[in-house]
RNA sequence: GCUGGGGUACCCGAGUGGUCAAAGGGGCCGGACUUAAGAUCCGGUGGCGAAGCCUUCGUGGGUUCAAAUCCCACCCCCAGCACCA
């Protein structure tokens, strides 16, 4: 523990006791109150809390208290998403059960959770690996088989050796496998998908009518991948059968030189078996279909294929065109068959340079322009149609000319308009054991058949050995070994588990209605919950995660269980939690923290120092635990909400840990300092009331703009220099100090919420903070407030020019000066400012004021007039934009700052150290030293004598 | 290669035409308090200067009465995608 006078692990504790007690965080439906539902995306339940939920959970419990004391019914829920690899490696590793593992982990962390003091919910609490959770997924997966969204078909998927396990599309990063970063492979296997394709361009819709960060849109575009064009079958010569090819430019169909398969496709095996081309054909398929995805990449670059030995005929053009197998085309996309346009693809032109192919320019980039003399590269911007071999074409441009072309195909009956998505449909089963059983039993007479409602859940057997080698549930006798439903003859259940992606593509829906044992959830319970408001977490779950449950949500809606359209309504991802670590700039390589203050390893430089991403393989990871022992949960939260704005990166940093602390203790004596204060009162009391609203009303917006860096600033720290400031302008209203609390206290629980209860209770209240709403603040600032704060500021503003000035006059002086002249601007400079101020506030041309200038009194004046001219130009004119506004405000309130002055001399004189303050008009009493002619409104001129 | 986000003072970092020589924090310097240290408070922290001027927001140009902010080109960093027909 460090030393301080606050003691965190006392008080935090406390409090804690105190809330759970009370069950201030239970919720329920209530009609009668706004609901807002706060969710952070539910952990995977390792033994340890580290940095990054700290930093996730932080900014949801701010969310949710400052939604709670703004007198939202807030439904703020915690649990684990407990299914998944990892227990089940540890129990290989340690020869032990994965729920024992997964249970005894869900303690531990939870123990640290609770440390923390978040305002969750426990007794919604959802674990994926409880079979009241998991039922349900297989319930949801028995309604969609019966939908048709679920099938099963044996294709080509993603396999993982490392996993030993199959993964869906979204789960293969550049060739790898998204957990362990194994390369992928190829594997035909019959496997259990889920038809997300069917909500494509819902799912892409609806992107528009949530508040999602744009990164995570474009993400989830990309994934999507809508693309619009035609489908074209080309029929093939001498033979009944016809290629199917998409394309997104039919308007290119007359420049199709050839037509290129993907290896795989079955048509290719049909046009060359038993010719002279076969051969060649079959070491293109081996090499393409041997390979992983992560070398078939490597080797993008060499673009190589075979021709077929057969022809392709142009639907429209009737053109006999030749077929090749093409290494670049993929199977699982479009219908694996490209027509080839050279002069309009780059990859086609790179492909018809290689093999001789003809190259036929179609589409020419200007109206009127006839082909180029010599193509370098493909032209695949829109363009105008010519060399068109039939009439009607020429002359067409981009989407009229596509759609003519479609059109054209139509009649022909040779082809379509057709949208192409990337996404394919999700794979969801997995041949491991720790996760959801696919309720399917599979019996050599009747074949698939699902297991009835009925008999659900299908639970996870324990009788297993987990060996590393296959999946566990095959070394189950009593759980494979199984009767048909339908005929009651011996039958085999099906062993595969599902994706872990399934459990979180609905768990905030289970925690609407937690403890539904008859249901997944009441519908009208969820609807009224539903849907989350505020949704935080790590930007990497962009396109799994947040795909997955969008797709969930509508499924489940579509299936009459809710009428949510969208599980999420406004997403923040926050950043990462970064600390130094050594780093070689010339080697471009970060170092483990042991390496600190060494050399390079690789070329023995010295080495510097990088921010990078807590990890323990570079070991500058930071223990929350050991933190929260030193400092406490305040201090921790303080220090990460006020790091960075949430959504962007942070570094932790002893020093920032250390300053938190300060501040905390300097917080945590406040209320003791102001009891100690008197009846006396002073007008500065009301500037303190004035002030107070004005910083609650900051902070409410940038509350509501969860911009909780800066509310953090407002609270902890802005509200501390006003106090100050008031002690120093001789405050000391015990009553005064007494309401500024109670407007302060509430702000400070966002991020310090244990504090703030121990300041709520030295304020005497009987009711918890955390219980309590901020009713009725009238927050409009009127006439006076905004006076009195413009007067101080006006003073702040004196004091720090009259302190350069005095350090400037110190040169020019033998001693120090002891007496100050100050001449406030003459009427007529006023006068200026006031013109120039209403019309830039009536929108008028700022150089209107410079003509109804000239109309004034003063103007006749030509001393002043000369003066005048110069000062618009070089001063007035820039200041007009520089005042703020609450100075604007001040010299359309024809604040009289001499008044102010006076009010204030007897501070001023100590503030400057001095015995004597004359305050004088501009020009009253021209003394041989006057300063009078840098008097500007707002800046008075000084002599300090 | 494509897409998106960035480059701001000693460090971190706010800032999207005038409120900007640039918030806030850290560090550093000075002052008050103190036996001292710590904590706290006050002030300072580009240069020169009786209040103004000069230089500065990745680099170089441009628009404007006015640019960290807008436009063009270039350099560098980070993230995502990558033969998608």
């Amino acid at each position: 523990m460090e030393s301080g006078d606050y003691q965190p692990s006392v008080s935090e504790p406390k409090w804690q006791k105190k809330w759970n007690d009370a069950g201030i965080f239970i919720t329920d439906v209530n009609n009668s109150k706004a609901k807002f539902y706060c969710l952070e995306m539910y952990p995977y339940p390792s033994g340890k809390m580290h940095m990054g939920h700290v930093r996730n959970y932080s900014i949801g419990d701010a969310v949710a208290r400052y939604k709670r004391v703004q007198g939202f019914n807030v439904i703020y829920p915690m649990g684990f998403d407990s299914f998944g690899m990892p227990a089940e490696n540890a129990a290989i590793a340690e020869n032990k059960h994965p729920r024992d593992i997964t249970e005894r982990n869900i303690q531990s962390i939870t123990k640290q959770i609770k440390r923390m003091g978040f305002s969750y919910d426990w007794n919604r609490q959802v674990k994926s690996h409880d079979e009241n959770y998991y039922k349900w997924n297989q319930l949801f997966f028995l309604k969609f088989l019966e939908q048709g969204l679920a099938y099963r078909d044996f294709a080509p998927v993603n396999w993982c050796n490392d996993c030993s396990t199959v993964l869906a599309n979204e789960q293969v990063k550049n060739g790898r496998c998204w957990r362990c970063s194994a390369e992928v492979e190829q594997k035909d296997m019959s496997q259990w998908f889920l038809k997300i394709t069917d909500y494509a361009q819902d799912l892409l819709d609806d992107l528009e009518i949530i508040d999602f960060p744009e990164k995570v849109k474009l993400l989830q575009q990309d994934w999507l991948g809508r693309s619009e064009g035609a489908l074209i079958n080309f029929s093939i010569e001498k033979s009944k059968s016809s290629i199917d090819a998409f394309t997104t430019r039919p308007d290119t169909i007359f420049g199709v030189t050839f037509v290129t398969l993907a290896p795989e496709h079955p048509l290719c095996e049909e046009l060359v078996l038993g010719t002279e081309f076969e051969e060649e054909w079959r070491i293109l398929r081996d090499e393409v279909l041997t390979m992983s995805d992560f070398d078939r990449e490597k080797v993008l670059k060499d673009k190589k294929g075979v021709f077929l030995g057969r022809y392709a005929i142009n639907p429209i053009s009737g053109e006999r065109v030749p077929i090749y197998a093409g290494n670049f085309v993929l199977y699982g996309y479009g219908t694996g068959a490209v027509m080839a346009v050279p002069a309009h693809d780059q990859r086609d032109f790179e492909f018809a340079k290689r093999y001789g192919i003809q190259i036929k320019q179609v589409l020419a980039k200007n109206k009127g322009d006839k082909e180029s003399e010599k193509l370098t590269g493909a032209f695949t911007g829109l363009g105008w149609m010519i060399n068109s071999t039939e009439p009607g074409y020429d002359g067409k441009f981009g989407e009229d000319a596509k759609s003519t072309v479609i059109n054209a195909l139509e009649k022909l009956n040779k082809g379509k308009g057709m949208i192409q998505w990337k996404i394919r449909p999700w794979l969801i089963s997995r041949q491991r054991y720790w996760g959801t059983p696919i309720p399917i039993i599979h019996c050599k007479s009747c074949g698939v058949v699902p297991v009835p409602i009925s008999e659900l859940p299908v639970l996870l057997p324990d009788d297993v050995e987990f060996t590393g080698h296959g999946n566990p549930l095959e070394t189950s006798l009593t759980f494979t070994n199984v009767k048909c439903p339908d005929c009651g003859g011996d039958a085999k259940r099906e062993t595969d588990t599902m994706d872990t992606f399934v459990d979180s593509s609905w768990y905030f829906l289970r925690f609407s209605d937690a403890q539904n044992y008859e249901k997944a959830f009441e519908k009208d319970i969820a609807n009224y919950w539903m849907n989350v408001d505020f949704y935080c977490g790590g930007i990497e779950h962009a396109q799994m995660h947040l795909i997955y449950a969008r797709f969930w949500t509508k499924a489940l809606r579509d299936a009459g269980m809710h009428d949510i359209d969208e599980p999420f309504q406004r997403l923040l991802c926050q950043g990462m939690v970064n600390k130094p670590a050594p780093y070689c700039a010339p080697c471009n390589v970060t170092y483990n923290i042991k390496y600190s203050g060494s050399n390079c390893p690789t070329c023995n430089q010295k080495l510097g120092e990088r921010s990078a991403k807590m990890s323990k393989s570079l070991g500058n990871t930071v223990s929350p635990e050991e933190m929260i022992e030193r400092f406490g949960a305040d201090t921790v939260r303080l220090f990460i909400l006020f790091a960075a704005q949430p959504e962007a990166e942070m570094e932790w940093t002893d020093q920032g840990i250390h300053a938190a602390w300060k501040q905390i203790n300097q917080l945590y004596k406040i209320p003791e300092m102001i009891f100690s204060w008197s009846e006396e009162s002073n007008r500065i009391d009301d500037w303190l009331l004035a002030i107070a609203k004005k910083r609650y009303n900051q902070w409410k917006e940038s509350m509501e703009n969860v911009n909780l860096r800066s509310a953090v600033q407002i609270a902890h720290y802005d509200m501390i220099a006003d106090l100050n400031w008031y002690s120093r302008r001789g405050g000391r209203n015990t009553k005064t100090g007494h309401r500024f609390l109670k407007i302060w206290a509430p702000m400070l629980q966002i991020a310090t919420p244990h504090l703030a209860e121990e300041w709520w209770s030295m304020l005497g209240n009987q009711q918890l903070l955390a219980e309590y709403e901020i009713s009725d603040l009238n927050t409009e600032l009127n006439l006076d407030e905004k006076l009195i704060i413009a007067e101080e500021t006006y003073l702040k503003g004196f004091l720090e020019q009259s302190r350069n000035v005095k350090q400037m006059a110190l040169k020019h002086m033998d001693k120090r000066p002891t007496e100050i002249v100050i001449e406030t601007s003459q009427t007529w400079k006023h006068r200026m400012a006031k013109i120039g101020l209403e019309v830039q506030f009536s929108g008028d041309s700022i150089k209107d004021a410079f003509n109804l200038i000239q109309k004034e009194v003063f103007w006749n004046d030509q001393a002043i007039r000369e003066e005048a001219s110069r000062l618009w130009k070089k001063k007035m004119l820039p200041q007009l934009f520089k005042w703020k506004p609450s100075q604007k405000e001040m010299i359309l309130l024809d604040l009289d700052e001499n008044k102010v002055l006076q009010n204030a001399a007897l501070f001023i004189s100590e503030e400057l150290e001095l015995q004597k303050i004359h305050i004088l008009k501009a020009g009253e009493e021209e003394g041989v030293d006057s300063k009078s002619k840098f008097a500007f409104p707002l800046e008075p001129g000084v002599v300090f004598r």
